[in-house]
DNA sequence: GCGGGTGTTCACGC
DNA sequence: CGCGTGAACACCCG
């Protein structure tokens, strides 16, 4: 799925392009696509609501409607929305078309069918399982290294990149990420985050800032799925320096070589020449 | 046919 | 309770 970059990037072309914005209608064509949200709900719901503002929290996005309801969009592995002209074709993998007041359309694609859209009052969103259990955001100011020790020192037989992919501690950051950051900030994704000097946490600390701002910078990682609003591809990928380059040398040029290892079911790439 | 893929959640075992 | 593993969700690709 997308992670928080990809994620912020078309949270801010829909602030662009469809704020102040009526939603006219829904089309769904694949109902388990809605989470707790029945169809005839969503459509009374949104019906000739205003777009007031396009927030996101973690890789969820949250459209805030003048109606005193919020859609929750969460796009998981393989989602994709999309900014469609009327006439444009329906792909196999749309399952939900949202139509908008200029005329345009919203396409919400998903070829693994894991995403989902959630319907709820704004008032309610706090009490809301899945925001309410997340992290802070890397960019607020709740994201300290203050935070991050307090986080750490709890999780004594965990690995850190395991807990960095935990979006109760920060939210936003996935496989991608995770590795990146961990390599910026030279930690081996095996270390237990209980023992990290006080240096390492300001180092994994600053690694997750710089690494999430270059990657929006870039409007994200597309090796796969991923598009922004307009269908084009992230420029991300070729920025990164571990994810997905096993066998390569380290960017570094300190002598490693990528290797590739499984951390909470996920594939971890780091140098283990640079990263101690 | 098999394994793996930007995510999340659950069952199970230690 | 904490943590790791494997599976599940569903589909495409090499």
């Amino acid at each position: 799925m997308p992670e928080l970059p990809e994620v912020e990037t078309v949270r801010l072309d829909l602030q662009r392009s469809i704020v102040g914005l009526k939603l006219t209608s829904v089309e769904i064509f694949l109902p388990k696509m809605l989470k707790d949200t029945q169809a005839e709900d969503l459509a009374h719901i949104l019906k000739d609501a205003k777009i007031t503002a396009v927030d996101r929290r973690g890789k969820i996005i949250l459209l805030r409607l003048s109606s005193g309801y919020t859609i929750m969009i969460h796009l998981k592995m393989s989602g994709q929305l999309l900014y469609m002209d009327a006439e444009d074709p329906i792909g196999k993998w749309t399952h939900i078309i949202f139509g908008l007041s200029n005329g345009h359309l919203l396409h919400l694609r998903d070829q693994r069918q894991f995403g989902y859209v959630k319907a709820l009052k704004t008032e309610d969103a706090g009490n809301d399982t899945t925001l309410a259990g997340m992290g802070p955001e890397p960019f607020s100011t709740d994201f300290t290294v203050a935070y991050l020790k307090d986080r750490f020192t709890r999780r004594k037989k965990a690995k850190i990149k395991a807990v960095l992919l935990d979006q109760s501690v920060i939210a936003g950051i996935g496989n991608i990420y995770a590795d990146e950051i961990l390599h910026e900030a030279r930690i081996k994704p095996t270390r237990s985050p209980d023992v990290l000097t006080r240096q390492e946490l300001a180092a994994l600390h600053d690694a997750t800032l710089e690494i999430l701002r270059a990657a929006i910078e870039n409007r994200g990682s597309s090796f796969s799925k991923y598009v922004d609003l307009s269908g084009k591809q992230g420029g991300y990928v070729k920025h990164h320096r571990v994810y997905r380059r096993e066998g390569e040398p380290c960017f570094r040029d300190d002598g490693g070589t990528i290797k590739r290892i499984k951390i909470a079911g996920r594939s971890t790439f780091y140098c283990p020449k640079c990263q101690k």
